[in-house]
DNA sequence: TGCTTGTAGTACGATTTCGTATTATATTAG
DNA sequence: CTAATATAATACGAAATCGTACTACAAGCA
């Protein structure tokens, strides 16, 4: 790899990280006291799977540490959140599962932070968001599948 | 703000998240037991500023609390990356500076990450990184401009 | 079956994060 | 100049993060 390709690619991940820092504000603005951004992807990923993850799956998902997730689930659990119930098919394991007023919430800090996003001065630069959509999405991709492979 | 807008805005908010996520663990891997990728940041802040900066600046600058910075820039002291020194325009304050042996550290996490980067499997979408650099960089101006405005 | 090895989740402790209150210095008003 | 107000940094404490070690159950094998 050259020089420049180099400098693009470190280029490319601080802009990425000063980014996702400002998304996580502008979500977190909208979410109760002990809840961030992180517990807010949480709801989003349990809302698509019904039947629950285990807090493994869940750790791998989001990409911290068993013993993080173990926290992060018991704060959502405590809040009312999320309700954790015996996994059936392991009895070690356990099942994560979003409740009604988790998805209620979910939904208020989804459209709350909408708005905040259309109400931005100066306004959001949607055309350019999703033109990187695609791109994004490949290299996504390409790091999970190469994580994967690594480790 | 449409359904497709907004759905497009959260999209793009999530893959950045994600791909942050993997570049904190890319630098980290080659960083020493404490510091942490925002570190690897300070310091490179640091080196392009030679008469150094105030912890308030690196606050602003890194959009974290003042105290988190305080806390931060006393364990690049400890570990010797960075030196402290009074500010002479204001006796409240304070300057950070990089070191000959933070500065070393740079160069070889940087030299240490670009090599990984590089041998990737599967490799690193470097394309489709420069593909979307300036229109990162024209969104990361954006939310820069719409925080002074708002805060 | 009984044994060995592997895996899910957690207890625990060191460190980090960050909100609130405090101290020291600077700035502004009168 | 002096008093009132503002600002830079930090002390402190509550909560979060995460590595290590542990317990309970599962899976493979003799």
């Amino acid at each position: 790899m050259d020089d420049d390709s180099t400098h693009n690619v470190f280029r490319f991940f601080t802009e990425v990280g000063i980014i996702a820092q400002f998304s996580a504000r502008l979500i977190e603005k909208n979410l109760p006291e002990r809840i961030t951004h992180l517990h807010f992807g949480l709801l989003g990923h349990m809302s698509r799977r019904p039947d629950g993850e285990t807090p493994q799956q869940l750790a791998y998902a989001f990409q911290v540490p068993k013993t993080s997730m173990t926290h992060m689930i018991r704060v959502l659990e405590a809040e009312g959140y999320i309700e954790i119930v015996p996994n059936p098919e392991d009895a070690r394991s356990k099942l994560a599962k979003i409740t009604p007023k988790g998805a209620e919430l979910l939904m208020q800090a989804y459209a709350k932070s909408a708005q905040d996003a259309a109400t931005m001065d100066p306004p959001l630069l949607i055309d350019q968001m999703e033109q990187c959509l695609e791109p994004l999405a490949q290299i996504r991709a390409q790091l999970d599948a190469a994580r994967d492979k690594t480790g």
